[in-house]
DNA sequence: TCGCCCTCCTC
DNA sequence: CCATGTGAGGGCGA
């Protein structure tokens, strides 16, 4: 029997969040931005409603770039505040999860979900639960999202990008090659520019040449890992599960400084508010790191790293900062270029409670 | 295992 | 024409 397995992608999530506060806001563009601090418009668009992608707007572009396509239009420019969204995101994933099997968030605005068993395999039950999720989600939160169903995450992840927003595409298991076989690569999850240019020039184009070419040449050029990963996603057979409470691996903050600049302390003193941040995370999930990391973003926006892994794990703000402020000054000295942007990263984490303590430690004596 | 880089994803 | 922010995962050399 056929898995269900579902992708919900909550439609333009940010800006729409905006239109439910402000409902007079749908009938404008509307930009959600990170502004940088640089200068007066400096940044980034993070997304943008479905009037303003009409003229021309995509996430990433420029403020700056995206008023100019606006100009004339009444654009509503709003800034992001990202506590708003999580706070939404996490009611939302709290009721996903009671109507569901097995729920995966992954990312703010989207996840996968396993209803094989409730559905009992069935796909038109299938398509009755996603529509009764939809609507739940409508009533609770005032927003529409889309999902798609199918056999794999690989085909669910791609029937929810199919028709959105507020779409609902099911692909049942037999008509899988046939949804799959002539979608470029580039549309298949984890196939981004790099990879589309090297199968092209192994002339793949297509899904349905690519679940065609020969495995041994694709995990020649692309490893045994992601190579059996490309065949299987394109033979729409990939078996991977879908998995309930993933912990995090990693947080980090980055951070535009005021002015580029290589000197470790100002950089470190600009951080400050993230490291607290970074701790406040890291307690608040009851957890510690061994590795912290200082990111570095140039001035040509080229990107370089530096990390120290203790031997046991920290939690404290101040050695966090410690250890950020001398990788900042052994980059400094190694770059040819000042810091444009400046981050630090934990990672290795571990739950507090798994944890070996020293007492613990010396009751299982020396292996 | 560690450290660093690359690729990708989303907004 | 300016270019934000977060996180996962793999490859590879040491």
């Amino acid at each position: 029997m056929s898995r269900v397995i579902g992708h919900l992608d909550l439609d333009y999530f940010y800006a729409q969040v905006e239109e439910v506060e402000n409902p007079s806001l749908r009938e404008r563009p509307v930009i959600v931005c990170v502004f940088s601090g640089r200068t007066e418009d400096s940044g980034a668009v993070a997304t943008s409603n479905y009037k303003a992608r009409e003229l021309g707007v995509r996430s990433g572009m420029p403020i700056v770039l995206a008023k100019k396509k606006l100009e004339g239009h009444s654009p509503a420019v709003i800034r992001m505040v990202h506590e708003k969204y999580e706070a939404i995101s996490e009611r939302i994933m709290a009721d996903l999860e009671q109507m569901v099997d097995v729920l995966e968030p992954t990312g703010i605005d989207e996840a996968f979900f396993d209803i094989t068993t409730s559905s009992g395999g069935d796909y038109s039950r299938a398509r009755a639960m996603a529509e009764s999720i939809k609507d739940a989600i409508h009533k609770t939160e005032h927003l529409t999202c889309s999902i798609g169903l199918g056999r794999s995450k690989v085909v669910a992840k791609l029937g929810s990008d199919a028709i959105k927003p507020a779409g609902l595409t099911v692909i049942l298991p037999e008509s899988t090659a046939a949804f799959l076989d002539p979608l470029p690569v580039s549309k298949l999850y984890g196939i981004g520019p790099k990879t589309t240019s090297i199968l092209d020039q192994m002339g793949i184009k297509t899904v349905r040449q690519l679940a065609e070419s020969d495995p041994t040449e694709i995990e020649r050029h692309f490893g045994k890992k992601f190579g059996s990963y490309l065949i299987s996603s394109a033979t729409g057979a990939d078996d991977s599960p879908v998995v309930a409470g993933l912990e995090p691996t990693q947080f980090s903050r980055i951070i535009t400084l005021k002015r580029d600049t290589r000197d470790a302390a100002e950089a470190v003193e600009q951080l400050s508010k993230g490291i607290e941040y970074l701790h406040e995370k890291l307690v608040s999930s009851a957890k510690s790191c061994r590795t912290v990391s200082a990111i570095v973003v140039l001035t040509d926006l080229s990107a370089k790293t530096k990390s120290r892994t203790f031997e046991s794990p920290i939690d404290d703000p101040a050695t966090i900062k410690t250890a950020a402020l001398s990788l900042f000054e052994e980059l400094g000295k190694t770059v040819a270029k000042d810091f444009r942007r400046v981050g630090v990263r934990v990672s290795g984490l571990t739950s507090v409670e798994d944890q070996t303590s020293l007492s613990e430690f010396v009751r299982m004596g020396s292996p």
